[in-house]
RNA sequence: UCCCCGGUAGCUCAAUGGUAGAGCACCCGGCUGUUAACCGGGUUGUUGUAGGUUCGAGCCCUACCCGGGGAGCCA
């Protein structure tokens, strides 16, 4: 008897195969079951009458509730009336474990009550998909850097003080002494760029920040590319080349989970290069002058860094995600080079995706120059002696190089459609969530 | 850390300061083409916690707990 999965149904019409998974919805009719079940591969409509698999089994699955485990035997028969076009005319079968009460009903739900049941809630419609995106997006990352060279090298993800000084960390006794959980895998990633040229991390960061919006985790998921010998444009080239290569993965190979997040596709097919490049100056004009801001509360105040509602203006202007550039040296990061045509800028880029949905990349090309960079540090009052390994890269063959962070949660929310970044993870970590 | 909103049945929600309700879920019965099935019957409460005002509090007041939305910070 062959054993397969619902993803594949459509290679057996006509042939007896076997399923194995779990009840995800049944309604019933006398002598006659309709059965959703799911396997983890998509979901099928699998029909029991009473009559083909005798009264003990059509009674086993008349008292299995949602989410029972079970298998079944039967022809695989294409059928209009059946979700997905596909359904199983069941032969034989077992329950394995009969659930009852599953917390999670195909009705509505509040986010509270889905986080708490996080744990089996990855098992509905929504969470699957994000799921089967996020994996697409994972894999087409990771190809695309293949593709081009670059070698994977995780950074540490115990560090022993702040990569860039700025943000709150998580603190962890490490035997003797403190470690913090990273923050950021940038500075070991520009070690690592020296050594092999082109390299990216992958790996879990962490901020203590006490964020409360739909962009922030305390966990989360961080790609960063770094390349030696490379400017900032060749920094902005590889983020959209990246970005719109990603976008085209999960097109070819994610059109059903798509659907099911009802997601617009036609959005998504307009992500193609080039992206359109503004300098930071460039979007200062165009706040200052906005209609919806100018005057109010919200307006931009020049010299400071975007909010987010500043952000969704400036990607509202634009059907593809919009790269600014060339931000206030003040407001950014102590490692960005400065701008030979206007030091009070740095050589940054921020990426704003489509939709107004924020920043998915920030990146810079980095202070090559060891005088420059100390003279930075020591600005920022930053302990010095923690950075000699980093100054070494400035000592010893320096060279104009460069890279940017994206994050994994912001971008598959991004693609998936989806509101709040909690919803783009397994099992997500947020000031108020520490469980499941 | 700051601002706003919320917490009532397993879930989603309603209830002028005056007897705590509905839909769904669940249980029993019926139905061989359901798609959020349908039809008949049934079960379901420490109104987040503690105190206060009042003849009387789910409702008003205070504190706390828990969560949601936003700001700041950033990916």
């Amino acid at each position: 008897m062959t054993v397969t999965r619902i993803e594949l149904l459509s290679q057996f019409v006509g042939q007896t195969v076997t399923l194995r998974g779990w009840v995800y919805d049944r309604t019933s009719k006398g002598k006659l079951h309709f059965l959703l079940m799911r396997d983890g591969s998509g979901i099928a409509q699998c029909v029991i009458f009473k009559g083909n698999v005798g009264e003990d089994v059509f009674q086993a699955f008349a008292a299995a509730g949602q989410e029972s485990s079970i298998e079944l035997v039967g022809t695989v028969k294409a059928d209009a009336r059946a979700p997905g076009g596909f359904e199983i005319d069941v032969q034989s079968g077992r329950v394995l474990q009969s659930a009852q009460n599953y917390p999670i009903t195909p009705k509505e739900h509040g986010i509270e009550y889905l986080m708490e049941h996080r744990h089996l809630w990855l098992r509905s419609k929504k969470p699957w998909a994000t799921m089967r995106v996020r994996h697409a997006v994972i894999m087409a990352i990771r190809n695309f850097f293949d593709e081009r060279g670059f070698t994977c090298m995780d950074a540490p993800i115990f560090t022993p003080n702040a990569c860039e000084g700025t943000s709150t960390l998580f603190e962890v006794p490490y035997f003797e002494q403190t470690a913090y959980l990273t923050q950021s895998g940038q500075l070991y990633a520009e070690a690592a760029a020296m050594a092999l040229g082109r390299v990216y991390t992958f790996g879990p960061t962490f901020r203590a920040e006490k964020s409360k919006t739909r962009r922030h985790l305390t966990e989360f998921w961080m790609i960063e590319p770094e390349m030696a010998f490379a400017t900032l444009d060749d920094v902005m080239t590889l983020a959209e080349d990246m970005l719109s290569s990603v976008v085209a993965h999960v097109l070819k190979t994610r059109r059903a989970e798509l659907a099911v997040l009802e997601r617009d596709v036609s959005k998504l097919e307009k992500i193609v290069t080039p992206f359109p490049r503004i300098t930071y100056e460039e979007a200062s004009r165009i706040l200052l002058d906005h209609p919806d801001i100018k005057g109010t509360e919200l307006a931009f105040k020049p010299g400071e860094d975007f909010g987010a509602p500043h952000e969704t203006i400036i990607s509202n202007l634009y059907d593809r995600p919009v790269m600014v550039h060339r931000y206030p040296a003040a407001i950014k990061a102590f490692y960005m080079k400065r701008d030979p045509a206007d030091p009070t800028k740095c050589l940054s880029v921020d990426v704003l995706g489509s939709e107004g949905v924020g920043e998915i990349i920030g990146g810079s090309q980095r202070e090559d120059d060891l005088a420059l960079l100390l003279e930075r540090i020591r600005h920022e009052k930053l302990p010095e002696e923690a950075f000699q390994w980093y100054l070494d890269l400035r000592r010893f063959g320096s060279v104009p190089h460069g890279g940017f962070g994206l994050g994994l949660e912001r971008t598959v929310a991004w693609i998936c459609g989806i509101e709040h970044v909690r919803e783009a993870i397994p099992f997500p970590r947020t000031i108020y969530r520490l469980t499941p």
